[in-house]
DNA sequence: TGTCGGTTTGCATAGGTTTGCGCAAATTGG
DNA sequence: CCAATTTGCGCAAACCTATGCAAACCGACA
């Protein structure tokens, strides 16, 4: 099973033309054997697979990429690689992806590069698609995104108006259920923080929230900003305990700000959760479940969001453009104990 | 800035070709005013530059990569990615990579898929280096790695006796500067809990901490194996608390393990951090300093760990390669208030 | 002015694959 | 058994750039 050392002393990698030559065929014959769906022979394409293991052959994905413009590899670009959500979105991706025999790129702002720069590289890498999951999307890159050759989609974004693909989480649904769960279980004063200025997720998350409330007859909650961190999320936690009339129940846009929400109430402001204050989050990042978090939340199914995303990529596979949906898969609410009794 | 569309309806690539017709010079020409070190005139080349810029030109990194076999793409073959130490390598690596406009490309094992079958592919697509951050490197791998034609570096990871360049913390010294630490302290039951069975990392560190506390007369510690994870940890915990004499002091081996032993300790086992059990950490992930935890730690410092990786890589950059070397770079001990009064 | 050393430049080839096109072989129907 | 299809295969062009080699150039010096 391991590759011959065929005498060659610096390992040349074998060439169509070797298992050719092995095969007593041509190079296209190779070429086809390898191809799904062309047209050959069923025992020439055995022949030539056999050949091919034997000599530890695989087709070179950059010579296959120059010509049918499709490496094998998907782009994934990500920016907040800090809030735990993503390495774990990006494992369930890397992990997809490697089981079709495809692979993930990752394209990373650096520290002057805007994120616009990097849709242009990926292309010139030949990528089969392009997964977006930066925060905020301006207008030039959404117009870039258009005119791209292959499939892009953004991962729990949406930008309105645009012909973009979307997937996400029903973040509006989200909110409201979250709302409605604290209605109904008798808080009165919850209180909202948010992510970053102008991120779809916040926004919507808040919105549901907000309508939630309205509905059953409370003020729009107090709101404070907590940039989707921990440290966000502790600070915001502290401001809100300054307000005159204290919340129960504070709803953090994810998780991340949660947990600093939650540790803000306990170490900083002195309060116990869930008997003083409610918490509720948005994930389900693994440490919600930690026995000193035991956070309440709204869990995002990232299997299911990561295979829409792929099905989306891939429903173009034949070249012919398909045109942009969005797709919202349902969450559901996990309660734990920062939110009993 | 934005590269114009140039009347084509499908935004085809622009092309060396068309860089050269528009400066009046041949292929050749630009190719060498994008190539460091080659022999063309200041002046061409700043029109040539200005051409390319024009037109948004940038030269394909496929078919540049098919003759150089250098694609500016760097592989990580990363298997555990639910610990929270691996994420922030992986950004660190992008963005150091991303600024030098390179990418990184990730390769984690699939279902089935060994490690070994990423190796081969990872080198089919003209990687310039590969980094290898998987937990246990077999035989058969570390023969395919000496002969692989690019620099790989074994990132947090040490093989005995195989030339292979390695990078990492001093984990040995580590481990001896916590025992020597927790003796100091007038700790008198330390116990260990362990990672993976044949991690190298779990290994040297229990080796460090077993000699500290043999050299001040303790005996070698009480040990669970905690797999690397939090759930891990947890039920290490509990199996500690069971012992007839219960330690006063608990390291593990990483952070990850070490929150999970916090939590068992006090949420399973009643007791109180630090005042009944000390607990030590190794890696200083973000979540140690949550106030929640402030987890005492010994800090790996990623920053100048991927910094010494990517000098290895580059080192042979000229083609000749460099003989295989080990660098470890000295860690910190962090006092936090696990390890209090 | 002619020659020479050094720098630039263009030509042509290589790198490994995919794919349209033509042709021979195999298959089908009468 | 032959004509009409279908099928399978090889040839050669194409994808886009890098680079060895030789020609062209340039100023300088004899």
């Amino acid at each position: 099973m391991k590759p011959p050392k065929n005498g060659k002393s610096k390992m040349e990698r074998t060439t169509a033309a070797d298992v050719a030559r092995a095969a007593g065929v041509s190079i296209s014959a190779v070429s086809r054997a390898f191809t799904p769906n062309a047209s050959i022979a069923k025992q020439t394409k055995s022949r030539v697979m056999q050949a091919a293991t034997a000599l530890g052959y695989q087709p070179n994905p950059l010579a296959r990429g120059l010509i049918t413009r499709r490496s094998g590899m998907i782009a994934l670009l990500m920016s907040e690689v800090t809030n735990p959500f993503y390495p774990a979105v990006l494992e369930t991706f890397a992990r997809a992806l490697s089981s079709r025999g495809k692979r993930v790129m990752l394209f990373t702002p650096g520290e002057d590069e805007p994120l616009e720069g990097l849709l242009p590289q990926a292309l010139g890498y030949g990528v089969e698609g392009v997964v977006i999951t930066s925060a905020r999307p301006t207008a030039e890159m959404t117009a870039a995104c258009e005119s791209a050759p292959v499939p892009v989609v953004l991962f729990n974004r949406t930008v309105e108006g645009a012909a973009i693909s979307a997937v996400g989480c029903d973040n509006e649904a989200g909110g409201r259920k979250i709302a409605d769960f604290l209605v109904e279980s008798g808080r009165k004063r919850p209180a909202f923080v948010a992510g970053l200025a102008g991120a779809s997720t916040s926004l919507y998350r808040e919105r549901g929230f907000t309508a939630g409330l309205t509905a059953a007859g409370l003020p729009a909650p107090p709101r404070r900003v907590g940039d989707f961190t921990f440290e966000g999320g502790l600070r915001a936690a502290e401001e809100l305990l300054d307000l005159k009339e204290r919340p129960d129940a504070i709803f953090a846009a994810n998780d991340i700000m949660a947990l600093g929400v939650l540790d803000g109430l306990r170490r900083v402001g002195g309060l116990r959760v869930p008997e003083d204050v409610w918490v509720v989050g948005f994930d389900d990042i693994a440490a919600a479940a930690w026995p000193s978090f035991d956070l309440t939340t709204f869990r995002q199914p990232i299997n299911r969001m990561v295979a829409e995303t792929l099905r989306i990529l891939e429903s173009s596979d034949d070249g012919a453009p398909v045109p942009p949906s969005t797709v919202l898969v349902p969450g559901r609410l996990i309660e734990r104990n920062s939110t009993a009794g």
